[in-house]
Parts: C-alpha cells; structure tokens; sequence
DNA sequence: CAACTTTTTGAATGTTTACTCAAAACGAGG
DNA sequence: CCTCGTTTTGAGTAAACATTCAAAAAGTTG
C-alpha cells in the first residue's frame, strides 16, 4: 500500500473526540485503536507517539475554532452585533447535555503543572483567538480598548465554558453577559 | 498500634497537593505513596481508594476555600470593598508562577465526561461557593439581584483561573474586573 | 508483471497501574 | 504482662499502559 488506505482528517476528527471527552492522561491508546479502527502499529507509524497525535487534534480544534469566530463576525451587519450572536450562541451551548467545555481550556488547566510543549502549544492558540479577537475590535475602536476588550471576552468565554456545566446556567449567563460586557450592542429583552 | 501513627490531616494536604497539580488521571497512587510515606496497605485501610482520597482532598480544599472567603468578606468594611480585595488578591494570585488554578474548576472540567461521584462533588461544592457570595451580597442588594451579582462574580473567578496562565495578564485582568463589574466599589487607581 | 517502496498487521515488549492480603507489629484494657 | 482488636507492612496480583517490530500486504513505477 503506497498511499494510506485510512482518511487522515478522519482519524484525528475521531481521536480528538476521544482527547475532548477525556483528555490527555484520561485518554489510552487502546481507545484511539477502537475507536479509529486502526491497528497500533498504523497509528504510531503515522502520527509517532500519543503527544503527537493530541497536538495534531489541538491544531484541528483551534483551527475550525479560528474559523467559526470568523464565519461568525464577518457575516453579521456590525463586529457587535456578532460578536452578541457569538456569545449568546456560546451560552446556549454551554448548558448543553453533552457539552464538554472548551478542548484548548481544559488542556492548558490539564497540563499545566508539567509546563510541557502541549501546555504552550495550548496557551499559543488561547492567544491567536484573543488576537483574532481584538483585530476586528480594532475596526471601531482604538488599539488599547480592543486589547482590554478582546480580554474581557476572553475572560467571559473562560467563565462561561466552566459556568455551563451549574443547571439552569442559560439565562443567568446571558444576564450577566449584559450587565458585565455593557459596550455590546445587545439586542432588546423580550 | 491501636492508633494510627501519622497524621490524617497531613496526608490529605499532601495528596491534595498532589491531586490539585496533576490531576486525578495523572496522579498515581505510587506518587501519593511517595508523597505522603505511607505504605500502599495503609492508604487503602484508612481511605479506601483512590477516589475516595481524591474526594477528600476535595472536600478538604472546599472547606478551606470557603472558609478563606468568609474571613475575607467579614473583615472588610463593607461587602462590596470585601469582594473588590477578594478578586484583586485572586487576579494576583492568578499570575503567579507556580498559579495551579482553582482544584474544584480542575477537577469539574477533567471529569465532566463520566459524570460520576467527583464531578458531581465538584459541581456542589462550587455551588455552595456561589450560595455563600449570594448570602452576603444580600445584605446589600434584593434577592434576585443579589443571585445574579454572584453568578457574575463566580464567571469572573472562572475565568480568571483560566486567563491567568497568560503572561502578562494581571494588569489587564484588574482592568477587566473594573469593567465588568461597575457594580462594585473600585478604589480609585493610582 | 516484476521490482520497489510504503503501509499494515497484531502479537509481544517491558513498565506502570490500582489494589490486595496474610502475616507481623503494635497499643491499650484487664 | 498477656491478650485482643487495630494498624502496618511490602511483596504480590492481574489488568492496562504506551510503544515496538519483523513480517506480510499492497499500491506505484518502470
């Protein structure tokens, strides 16, 4: 077999299931060989080790992530406007069953303590969110409030994605989305 | 011995140590072994296993943790001052460089995908936290408010046990509190 | 279709895991 | 000081762990 017989994308679509569910240490091996389908050896002759193939998952999640913010903001009339879609969409799914928080935030508070390379590759990716965060701030504001701002919405993400898994977390969240991010153009109350 | 010969107390502080830096999943019941002196067969005569350990460094780090608020909200001169030197002590804290998070924040997100005992002891334990800022806060404010001030303040905890591993984050942690929570008596900046 | 490189296979590697247990050691009560 | 219930010991268990490897299989190329 020259070419791979296996979807690559599928594979780490299926493996960074697993590594969201359970993270790092919670995840084994034998579970990514049962639920990919590969055989052991497939697996470590294409991705190397387990460190590896989390970080290749990582990459996937932060990538569509990057995406969704963008798809979000650029399609809503106003940087406002989308991003209240945003977050409200966020607090909608936080309180979700199967919500399993955020793949990069439960990564960097996982693996935190050992300072490893996927603890940084975590933290860089936080950073290129809050950044993306900020450069559509800057179409209307100045340089030091979107840098605050883009903050303080990373500081709501953070908030909501551990506050989602309180029941009846919804409309709470929502209120204090208001009253705490007051220079969103939210909509009116019903 | 009809006595136990170590001191309970010390064994749950160092595997709560433990446990609050790696995790449940990345402890090992070797490294509480090491950790605490204790023999396997001890351990599991006076505790049980590993979860039911784990669950009383929980509850040993809850009791700790409520009982650092309630000296912090009393001594203060009113409330709202107390709550404002209590999230800027947090922002602090939070940047250090030996920072572990909050253990129940940890511990709610690593095992919020089996949904077992300990999340579910985490998740209470939270809650009790957020019960206790509602309490004081109505001393000052109406029922209602007084819920939603404290889900907003344990969304600010939240996020900042998170946003502190960022470099630099301290300054901009403090600016954000200042306006997220214009609720709150802010002493005036230098 | 043969030669060659890439990929798959799956049993086997040695280590680490949580946990057990029979025997020994011990302190307190009579 | 002897007896009895409690606690400690640490080697030992079986299962799970990440990873490896030589051999087989299969696509690609000339």
């Amino acid at each position: 077999m020259a070419k791979a017989q296996y979807d690559r994308e599928e594979v780490i679509d299926k493996s960074l299931e697993l590594f969201w569910r359970n993270g790092f240490s919670g995840s084994s091996m034998q579970q990514v060989v049962e639920t990919t389908g590969l055989k052991p050896g497939s697996i470590y002759y294409s991705f190397g080790n387990k460190e590896a193939l989390f970080k290749e998952a990582l990459d996937h999640y932060a990538r569509a992530s990057l995406a969704r913010i963008r798809t979000t903001l650029d399609s809503a009339p106003s940087v406002g406007e989308g991003l209240c879609l945003f977050l409200e969409r966020m607090a909608g799914e936080a309180a979700k069953q199967e919500f399993r928080s955020c793949f990069l935030v439960k990564t960097q508070l996982e693996l935190a303590a050992d300072g490893g390379e996927l603890h940084a590759f975590a933290a860089a990716k936080l950073r290129e969110v809050e950044a993306l965060f900020q450069s559509y701030l800057e179409r209307e504001y100045d340089r030091e409030t979107s840098r605050n701002r883009a903050a303080g919405i990373m500081l709501h993400i953070f908030g909501m994605r551990v506050y989602g898994y309180q029941p009846n977390s919804v409309d709470r969240m929502l209120r204090v989305l208001r009253e705490s991010l007051p220079w969103l153009p939210w909509p009116d109350e019903p």
